[in-house]
DNA sequence: CCTGGACATTGACAAACATCAATGTGCGGA
DNA sequence: TCCGCACATTGATGTTTGTCAATGTCCAGG
């Protein structure tokens, strides 16, 4: 069927599990966490595994615990946008639809708190203080879509690369600090490919290696490899975006 | 305060309300569409008028009953894209936010029906019907924002124009055929100004103005003025637009 | 350790697009 | 009705970007 590996459930009580605080499950009574821990189980995907295909019935939905997963729109003519990423805790597939409008594929090793949908929407009609944080947490990713796609809109290539370079600074700006160096720039994790990036940014491999080439020339960045950049100059790397960094900070909050 | 003016609410019962069947409220019990009967009223605003400014507080929420409303976000930069159309039925306004991310701004004379926004976030936690209603909604709509975005994204500015064309005149197709001449060719209504079409293609009033004289040099459309076009060849529109017709109809039916 | 293949970079060129500037057009107010 | 102003169109030009092709680099598997 899948490439994914079906598993129990580890993560014992919901209360425990890493991304509880940021889910929408946090809303949850101890009542309604018992009987997601009943109807929900952890699944493994490979990267590179397409989690559920574009137009496919929707039937998995769920939280994403680990890893990275990219939403994507083939058009008529062939060529695949990018048309949203997803991170640990945000939610994952589409409730109160019979098939999946886009693709959902895992660009890196990904762990899925996984529930059947139809299964999450009945747990639902019974929990409507959990349904009303999902309805807050669509809302809020409604703005952040719209936001996204004013910035790849009307900007140059240099913007949008400086973007999404900034913004990945801060998100990974935690994982970072772990390591105890704050005295060093820093480290800028992209776990996507260049063509996955071109695509998020409506752009090309070539134009978008260009444009890193040339923020790396001008001692913005250091390329460590494909996926980590040393940030060497915030301040810069702001201006090329050419947002304002409150606008930035926002956005990568989300 | 704001241009607009108040009146006391004239739609009589919900129920007869010209966009009942395709709004929210339809699923609200007899007892809470009386509620909401007293909590909304009908306010009309002037074609130009902001209704609501980018980053102001969110007080207004409601449903247009007619017209088109704008969602706009200006950047840093100065330069501002329209990152959103809402025609009648759609919800108007930012709901469970301290302010609203998006500058909302009346394209022609627009009717709402409008509640005071903490009213009707009251209103919703007595009545999980008309909130679950809500939550579709939102899901739909942000398939069609992500849809719309990997359209505007990857495509030259003749398929977006083209694109656009199409789906307008899907939407418009109703009021065309009230007129009673179904032998004629079906006209296209966009009721808005060139710089705003650019802006929600993402291109200049300039480029956009050259796209639309080549697809009348080719005899695909023809320019009655400035905000209706005769559709002359459907197929043709359909090829430049690079989309499926079957997609073309679902952004239309968004 | 070597090798093959996928991925990233670089170069040269053509096409699409934005910009600046000028001209045309239509609509509303005097 | 006429006028003025906002809006739409057209033209000329430079920049940005996509495309095609070649080369370089990194990593996994033998």
């Amino acid at each position: 069927m899948s490439n994914a590996a079906d598993l129990a459930c580890l993560c014992g009580k919901c209360t425990s599990c890493v991304i509880y605080n940021r889910s929408v499950c946090h809303v949850a009574s101890p009542e309604a966490m018992a009987q997601l821990n009943r109807i929900s189980h952890i699944r493994k995907f490979a990267r590179g595994t397409v989690i559920q295909g574009q137009g496919e019935a929707s039937d998995i939905v769920g939280n994403i615990i680990e890893g990275v997963v990219k939403l994507s729109s083939a058009s008529a003519n062939g060529d695949d946008h990018i048309v949203g990423l997803l991170f640990p805790s945000d939610f994952f597939g589409r409730l109160f639809a019979e098939e999946s409008r886009f693709a959902y594929e895992a660009v890196t090793d990904v762990t899925l708190c996984a529930m059947n949908k139809s299964g999450f929407e009945r747990f639902l009609i019974d929990h409507a203080e959990v349904e009303h944080e999902m309805l807050k947490a669509k809302l809020d990713e409604l703005d952040a879509v719209r936001e996204w796609a004013a910035i790849t809109n009307g900007h140059t290539t240099m913007q949008r690369v400086a973007t999404l370079l900034f913004v990945f600074s801060l998100r990974s700006r935690n994982q970072h600090r772990e390591h105890g160096d704050q005295s060093s720039n820093p480290v800028v994790h992209v776990p996507l490919s260049r063509r996955d990036i071109a695509d998020y940014l409506g752009t090309t491999p070539e134009t978008l290696s260009r444009n890193i080439q040339t923020l790396a020339r001008a001692k913005v960045i250091r390329i460590i490899n494909a996926k980590y950049f040393e940030l060497l100059n915030a301040g810069e790397l702001v201006r090329h975006s050419g947002e304002s960094r409150e606008d930035l900070e926002r956005i990568a909050a989300r």
